[in-house]
DNA sequence: CATGAATGAGAGTTCATTCAT
DNA sequence: GATGAATGAACTCTCATTCAT
């Protein structure tokens, strides 16, 4: 979080884990091995939190809603994320890294395609194209993460993108 | 392009330039000055571009379907693009940097949000919020520029978000 | 035989002993004292032999061809002897270790002299200066040895060499 | 000299010329190619000191002598020599780097060959195969090289051996 | 006895940066 | 202006060695 990916070093790391330089090398050979181990836990712990909210029988509108405001508040402290490593993790990546990457994202597609489809039949939403809209939905997610790394973003702006996001979903005469 | 902006080093320059080290650091004491530089340049060049476009009386969606192309010329071929190093160079950055990364984000916003006005005038468009209709298009294409980066992204993929954003801007009945 | 002396680490030894580093240090405290034990132990093997040849009453000019083609036989495969390890372990040697190489040269020189004395008694050899003979003869030997490891010696060379030594020792008329 | 050629550093290196760790990587990118570079030095210095010795118009006896005798110098202060650097560079050599100690060794032996048949025509040799016996003089040699560093070696004794080893080439009245 | 986690010293290596020429 | 040799800081990585278990 601190120091992203590229300017990391093992002993960083090793000081920040008080433990030996040697020591941290018996774990990892690399930042890089390390970064993505800890990927992968951090990976497994947000799925958990998703598949918690779809089991809590909350209606589909509800959980995008929450899903967007958990992105909100990453967006807001980008620097308590791990994504800036992430990117710079997956600027050097190997076909590996992108394979790694890639699916975390269409995961997050699938489930919000799931959601809208849902909408659709409970009458919440009216969406022609739901695969469609979720691919936009996450690369608005995305677009928004980077941004918030590079420039900076308001929380007004958060807020009212989250707000057209969801417009584009609900039937017309909800508009 | 080649080596993004943190595994750059100024001997590589140096060498890319034919020139010394020494050399080197009479016109820039670092990379991060000399990379600002030439995003700068950069930065000029496509406001030309967009300017030409501008004034060469095409219609608005014509104009826009235009920079959408341009942008795809640059998803496809990533590598071949100082974007990389943008972002790394941005995720150090201090304020000022920001600053000069907001300005080309929000100039490009409101450009389409006035190509998007234009067409409401004409008929080409119905779009009730121009604003966040071109906040949302540019968001979603820096999404896909990162995608393009940590992922790889298709260019069906590509040509199907460009659909889908010019549909939303399209009055019902065309769509 | 694989790393030699200087290249060899407690951890290379542990690994091919499947010991833990710490069980091996139960028994030997560095590579030093572990290589002076294997070449004691190596040594007595040696012996052995030796005295085996000459308790089975075949002629001295016999006994003298027999080891120098068991010389022969470690200098075609010099990477299957621990020779490279010995002079590495020489190099560094204390006058102890000196002393212990020294000794195994001396008895082989005393060996070969008994050798070429008995010969000069049965006619087989006519031999003026035993002493300097046999010392010749090892160092040429040694010669051989350091050859093999620094640039290699064919197979030619060598059969020609033990020719070489053997007509010395041969009365004139025999050649 | 000191350290050898497994042990030296960079770092001792450095020091020892009073250059920075970094300066000196400019020139050499390891301990390898820099004992290279010395060792091919030296070897044109003995060239030339046996040209010179060549055509000074001596006996070919007695350039032998002097040459045996130069030889003897080495073997009575091998800490102030390069052979220990030299065998253990040999030891983890690469066949380029065998075929480089292979051509010293034999163009020694040419030029011993080249005097002893001299010798022969002059009278004051008799050998009937120069090629042989220039063969065994260079092993001796080696072999005394070796035991100077893994055993030590006498005066006496290297005295000995060159009077053993001229002693073989001249005509038997003359022993 | 044996293990193996942990330490810490030290080697290799690369560059940003300086400066005499 | 321009060069490029030189420096020195910092980082990676590997093991000899120790020690609690």
């Amino acid at each position: 979080m601190e120091r992203g990916f590229k300017d990391v070093t093992m002993k960083d790391i090793a000081e920040a884990c008080q433990i030996s330089r040697g020591g941290l090398y018996l774990y990892y050979p690399s930042t890089k091995e390390l970064l993505r181990d800890v990927l992968r836990m951090e990976s497994a712990d947000s799925d958990d939190t998703f598949q918690a909210a779809l089991s809590d029988n909350l209606t589909p509108s509800r959980i995008l809603l929450l899903f967007l405001r958990e992105q909100k508040k990453e967006l807001m402290h980008p620097e308590q994320t791990l994504n800036l490593a992430l990117y710079e993790y997956a600027f050097t990546g190997q076909e590996e890294d992108k394979a790694f990457i890639k699916k975390r994202f269409q995961q997050a597609v699938q489930i919000i395609e799931h959601l809208i489809r849902m909408g659709n039949e409970t009458g919440e939403f009216d969406c022609p194209n739901p695969h469609d809209a979720a691919t936009d939905i996450m690369l608005v997610i995305e677009g928004m993460k980077i941004s918030a790394h590079t420039m900076g973003i308001s929380e007004r702006k958060v807020d009212r993108e989250i707000r057209y996001l969801i417009g584009g979903l609900l039937p017309v005469e909800a508009e």
